[in-house]
DNA sequence: CGTTCCATTTACGTTAACGTCAATTTTTCT
DNA sequence: AGAAAAATTGACGTTAACGTAAATGGAACG
């Protein structure tokens, strides 16, 4: 081992982000990286925390919702006052999420369906090319 | 069938939008409804594809994403020639969509597994709650 | 027939999530 | 040491997806 840190270079191609995009998440509190002076060294918490909020922007949460649920992510012992509200903000996005996949798999399958009927339509149109 | 068109205020109650929303995906072409003088009269291919745009939107789908998909949910037998492209099209917005799908399966296994930590760490705080 | 209500158009404002550019350090390489 | 490469801190710019306000125009109602 090392190190066990990373500078901002190695974390923007290991995550294919920009260093603006770390800096900016720095800045809204997402990201803690520690000081080599001024160079900024992000530690294996910010990598785990950076995967998450990658994660869940995907699922089209905004960061400041990440943020939140960050905090139950790396909640310690000693600041467990704030767990319960923290633990019910979780609960409601499990519930949207559940429900994102539920409407993703009809989705899904609609579109399945629709494909199917453009294929169709494809082949009604270039018959020739079936048999090569 | 009394009408079979709906006013932009019927429109709004029926799924929560605002006027300003109609007005601007039309701008976008992404609905077309008819006019009846000034005022906008919204078909049932309108509520139709008002449907798919929102639950695109839920999916984190942009709305030029949206409209192209759109048109594939959408094509007649006359404009077919750019069915092959819109194929395409969808046939990686389906591999997003599974994708994403797999992702969430993951996701809501690990949060559920957050929230029973968080359940317990909640339990060990508030013992005296456990017998009402 | 005047007023009140709803719809329309035009146009500027807003928020989130960065991009981009400039001016400075700070490193690193030779 | 000196030059090039990389990192940092402002600070202004940008895009998407609407919000909001102002001016105008029908239409419905007492």
């Amino acid at each position: 081992m090392t190190t066990d840190t990373m500078s901002i270079r190695e974390m923007c191609t290991t995550f294919n982000v920009t260093p603006r995009t770390l800096r900016f998440y720095e800045s809204k509190e997402l990201l803690f990286p520690v000081r080599d002076g001024q160079r900024r060294l992000f530690t294996k918490r910010d990598r785990a925390r950076l995967k998450l909020i990658l994660r869940g922007k995907r699922f089209g949460f905004s960061l400041e919702d990440i943020r939140q649920l960050l905090d139950l992510y790396h909640m310690d012992d000693s600041q467990a006052t704030q767990l319960s509200k923290t633990y019910e903000l979780a609960q409601r996005h499990l519930s949207d999420m559940e429900a994102q996949k539920a409407e993703l798999d009809e989705a899904i399958g609609e579109l399945k369906a629709q494909m199917a009927w453009g294929a169709k339509k494809l082949a009604a149109l270039a018959p020739d090319h079936s048999a090569a």
